[in-house]
DNA sequence: GGTTAATGATACCACACGGGTATCATTCTG
DNA sequence: CAGAATGATACCCGTGTGGTATCATTAACC
């Protein structure tokens, strides 16, 4: 049970590279030693960010990616959402059926307990408080 | 990201099955319907409880599988531990290595606090508590 | 003692996912 | 036009998940 994958972390990481770097655009190449991961793999996640409107990309010669909010608007939620999925802990084996197992329900909604409070934590941490 | 995987979902409707039977032992045949899995792919799951002392099993004709403990004995925690392994958010990228990324290291002492508070939660969901 | 009903132990399989690489297209600067 | 950067895709491989199959072992009952 990961909370976080890779992508995530590695998106944690350049983020923060970026909010302390304080330019207008810093490309792959200048982040990938620090995030510690290799550049066509960084592409990939950056891309994605960009995708989600989380940064912003510049094309071409000198150009790079650059936040496109204040770090303090960039939860950690936000990327688990864009880079792992929607955050269910709670898909229900049963599909469309209607449940009638009372005991699997009972389990449903604790989980689902759990989870809010579990997304509740991870919306409260932003770039801000890791940079 | 998925908090329980089918083994402890399934695992907790035997259990909730078996705490309200008040049978001296249950048979996996007698389960699987209930359940709604097939009885091979439960009687696996079944074995793994039993060697996590969770259930005892009781062999031949007329036997089966009972509670090893008061069901408010056994936690859904113990369940995902069981099944699923470990109970990790939080494996660190960087393994052995000093880690000199102050970023990820705020990152993951604010994993660390969120698994905390998780563990405690799944801790408290006992099998009484679905019968 | 043999049949039958049950678990114990393994081995195997198919598919999806995570993590990562490679390649070509596009855009911008100088 | 050359070079530096992102955009878009396609692919690959190892591992984990979900599930099946098979044979061995044990105990109850006739």
């Amino acid at each position: 049970m990961k909370l976080i994958n890779r992508d995530v972390d590695y998106a944690a990481r350049a983020l923060t590279f970026m909010a302390r770097a304080n330019k207008p655009t810093v490309s792959v190449a200048q982040m990938q030693e620090q995030v510690g991961v290799s550049g066509p793999f960084l592409r990939k996640i950056m891309q994605k960010l960009h995708k989600a409107g989380i940064v912003h990309a510049v094309k071409g010669k000198g150009g790079g990616f650059a936040m496109a909010r204040n770090p303090d608007k960039v939860t950690l939620k936000q990327l688990m959402e864009t880079l792992q999925g929607p955050l269910r802990l709670n898909d229900c084996v049963f599909g469309e059926k209607i449940c009638q197992r009372h005991a699997a329900c009972v389990l449903r909604h604790k989980i689902a307990g759990i989870e809010s409070r579990l997304l509740a934590e991870v919306a409260a941490v932003t770039i801000k408080d890791l940079a």
